[in-house]
DNA sequence: GGTCTACTACGATGGGCGTCGTACGATAAC
DNA sequence: GTTATCGTACGACGCCCATCGTAGTAGACC
């Protein structure tokens, strides 16, 4: 029966260590205005989850942008009852690029 | 004929103004590997001539990036000879994104 | 003039990305 | 159990982009 092995804890979403964290994927992951302007929001309070920003795209298309924050280091994701709840990995990032997001929040503002 | 007159343009190459950067653009142009080597290779002397650079590409490919930098408004670009000196807009970019610069320079090092 | 060098312009191509719709799973509330 | 909400997965589509090859232009040098 169900071996419905939960092998993994049903929290195993994939994110990259921090000595892995690639600058060009961070750039990349922040060129794009929807994904600049979640990282903006998230920036500005502590964890919201993904329906909480009004942008102006699907749901699909929401989940792709979160995922690619997630793959290129930039959020955490965590789940909690039928949300997903996003935060920066501000120190993540302060170690590995200091002053990156910094500088790219207060050009973005 | 001292008077050189710089102000007039012996360049028709179009650059963006200073007012005319935009973040996500910067970023962009920013997020491709072969672009950063030539920005962090500008950054690093004074102006240099595209054939200066040694990068993994074809002549034409190194074209389209030392474009997508000008038209991103990165570098500014100006004839001499049969070359074209490339060199880093520093000042514009400090004064629209100040900091910005340095640090992704830094965290590419 | 003729030739060489440096770079651009143009066209083509293959892959990646942003976008969407629909279907599905998981949790909470009734 | 039923329903509603939240988010994901998958497939599809169109577009942009990085790459190349070839041809062409402009200046320097003989």
């Amino acid at each position: 029966m169900t071996a419905t092995a939960p092998s993994a804890p049903p929290q195993d979403i994939p994110h990259p260590a921090r000595e892995d964290l690639d600058l060009t994927t961070v750039l990349h992951a922040l060129s794009d205005p929807v994904r600049l302007e979640i990282v903006v929001g998230l920036a500005a309070g502590d964890e919201r989850a993904c329906g909480s920003f009004d942008v102006a795209v699907t749901k699909s298309t929401c989940t792709h942008h979160f995922r690619v924050l997630r793959e290129a280091g930039l959020i955490r994701q965590r789940h909690q009852g039928t949300s997903r709840l996003n935060s920066l990995r501000r120190d993540d990032l302060e170690a590995r690029f200091p002053g990156l997001l910094g500088t790219i929040l207060q050009a973005a503002a």
